[in-house]
DNA sequence: AGGCGTTCCTGGGGGC
DNA sequence: TGCCCCCAGGAACGCC
């Protein structure tokens, strides 16, 4: 569920709550939540586990604690929610428990998402590519990234290690405001509408984080939720009509995922 | 290199 | 109401 807006609510939901507590430790419900470490192996170093900041990267959840830091990635269903007194959720994977008794809750219903332990992000960072909210993503950097690469325009924006932080829905959300067809092949799209593409990723990863993402995100902490579900263009809007042309919007398979269109003015780029 | 299918899981919705 | 099938916003992996 969770793209790069979602994560950063997450993360701005948190932050306030996390940094400057101590984790006392990790309670394991699901196995595999995590994927790389046990929990004891958390108290290797002489760390006290304090929290000493919380950001987003890709679309990891990075809990920066003395020697390490703890990477969570929300996959599919995983939510987040600091708890006191409550019963843990259904779906509850793990527990972090904090040293003024709360609890920081990772609630996962598919049980995908996992917790990693890493010394500093140069695995991530290995991993995952440009940041598109940062200063040095550029539309000639972007054009760079797309033009020399002949692949699915939605597959590769989809593809992590390219651009971090994209994913279905603001994939399609982009290729709708930018009048490209996501089944054109990337080396065969016009700067015109390359430097349009950049520009609607911005914009629309913007306004998502200005609206509380997409996806209703339940936190214990304020009850907030997305909004940006009502500002959607095109996902999810098979039969409707195109805000632009009021030709209907279909639905197709694209990469294997569900792909909303409109034919009339998402242009098809197939060769130069 | 890139595309494709499979896999990890549970639950909701549509069709019958 | 019940059952079955398909679908789901992510991403790693193996194979061609």
């Amino acid at each position: 569920m969770p793209e790069l807006p979602e994560v950063q609510t997450v993360v701005n939901h948190l932050k306030s709550q996390l940094i400057g507590r101590r984790i006392l430790n990790i309670e394991i419900i699901w196995p595999k939540v995590l994927d790389n470490f046990k929990p004891e192996e958390l108290f290797t170093y002489k760390s006290n586990l304090k929290v000493n900041d919380v950001f987003r990267r890709a679309k990891f959840i990075i809990i920066q604690l003395d020697f390490y830091i703890l990477a969570i990635h929300l996959r599919m269903t995983g939510k987040l929610h600091i708890i006191k007194d409550e019963p843990f959720p259904k779906h509850t994977s793990s527990v972090i428990n904090l040293d003024n008794n709360y609890k920081l809750i990772f609630e996962d219903v598919r049980k995908f998402g996992r917790i990693y332990l890493y010394r500093n992000l140069d695995v991530i960072n290995s991993k995952y590519g440009i940041e598109p909210l940062s200063n040095s993503f550029s539309s000639k950097l972007f054009q760079d990234l797309i033009l020399t690469k002949k692949r699915n325009i939605k597959g590769l924006l989809l593809d992590q290690s390219i651009i971090s932080g994209l994913g279905n829905i603001y994939v399609d959300e982009s290729l709708w405001m930018s009048g490209i067809h996501p089944n054109s092949i990337s080396c065969s799209i016009s700067k015109l509408k390359l430097k349009r593409l950049h520009e609607s990723i911005i914009s629309i990863l913007q306004e998502a984080i200005a609206s509380k993402g997409t996806t209703i995100i339940d936190f214990s902490v304020n009850g907030e939720s997305g909004r940006y579900s009502s500002q959607l263009r095109v996902y999810g809007k098979k039969g409707h009509q195109c805000l632009n042309c009021k030709n209907n919007i279909i639905k197709l398979r694209v990469c294997g995922r569900g792909t909303y269109v409109c034919k009339k003015c998402q242009k098809i780029y197939t060769k130069r």
